[in-house]
DNA sequence: AGCTAAAAGCTAATGTCATTAGCCAGGGTT
DNA sequence: AACCCTGGCTAATGACATTAGCTTTTAGCT
């Protein structure tokens, strides 16, 4: 019986490639083990079972979409940077419909849970965003709630197919862009 | 053996109504039943099974939320109706979380399918909001897209514990009323 | 090189659900 | 009064997640 090699990131990384293919909710322990060559109880010897899996694929996302925004905001202001981070946001989203599924209705359960921390990453990614425009100190919680929201819902619903008409998504996104960064510049 | 009374509507009724209680994911077949002093399998006389049963309270859901929104529009234009919807659509999503949570990845099979019917019900009152500011025709589908995906994205965000830190929510939301305002006037 | 113990797989067993099959009573219709 | 459709029920099946307990590999030590 030769070892497969398995370690908890692994295990993680093909559940979240897993889940982008067949969707979150059609993820399962035996279509894993399957996908990994193993059988179903072996992967309890990685991971606590299937809400931890889901937790770690949820953290996997944020982490990798911080990661994402962060990079293609890095350089630009104002509208420019806007577009970017809502061009990177919806890439990454639509490449990995998956993965950021597993984040929606997940609870940090404190401060310190890492989950927390990839998700901070990410709006830190966003305010990078709001620093290029003029945004009163006591409103800025509030535009990056904003700002996370339109991201967001925009993300959301193209991945779960809620656009049914023709006109052209990519249009729409920039059209979004524009609409907020009139929002964002007279705050 | 007396008979329960039930039909279709009052089984979703009450399914919807036990989805808002302990959220759409723990919805089981069983606790419904339960709830309706029925065993498990006599459900089965009024809906097709559990796809059924969500796609039947997303409906619901849907309707409903037209029904809201459009009520509160009625009689507003421009600013005020751009607030009235905002703030109607989320205390909708609020007090409904799991009917609201059982529309999200539904796919409608065609235009005719009540879900869509729904669901276009839901634009319409949304768009009732767009005639009050001057959008370019070739522009009103890209707008909807966009406040649609604004409302969508803040009342997900907020239902499913997304917003973390303790700024007011309520204040949070007139901000983006005026936001949204602001990149809708000068579209 | 050999020893040992933790780690990583496996088989078997259990429990929860959804779903289906097939039986039975009740009440309206003829 | 015989009929039959409807809605409920019990029993059985099947998919999964999860746990228990056994066995082999392998890393680390002497």
């Amino acid at each position: 019986m030769p070892r497969a090699g398995l370690d908890p990131a692994s295990v993680v990384a093909a559940a979240a490639a897993l889940a982008d293919e067949v969707g979150v909710g059609s993820l399962t322990m035996g279509l894993l083990a399957e996908r990994l060559g193993v059988r179903t109880p072996s992967l309890y010897k990685h991971v606590g079972g299937l809400d931890d899996l889901n937790r770690r694929i949820a953290e996997l996302a944020l982490d990798e979409a911080a990661e994402a925004v962060g990079l293609a905001v890095r350089g630009y202001a104002g509208r420019d940077a806007l577009a970017a981070a809502a061009r990177s946001f919806r890439a990454f989203v639509v490449e990995h419909p998956g993965r950021y599924a597993a984040t929606l209705g997940q609870e940090p359960s404190g401060p310190d849970d890492p989950l927390a921390v990839a998700g901070s990453r990410l709006l830190d990614a966003f305010m990078a965003v709001l620093r290029g425009y003029d945004i009163p100190e006591s409103d800025v919680d509030h535009a990056l709630r904003t700002l996370r929201s339109l991201f967001h819902g925009f993300a959301t619903l193209q991945a779960g197919g809620g656009f049914r008409w023709s006109a052209d998504i990519d249009e729409s996104l920039e059209w979004l862009i524009a609409f907020a960064d009139r929002g964002l510049r007279s705050a």
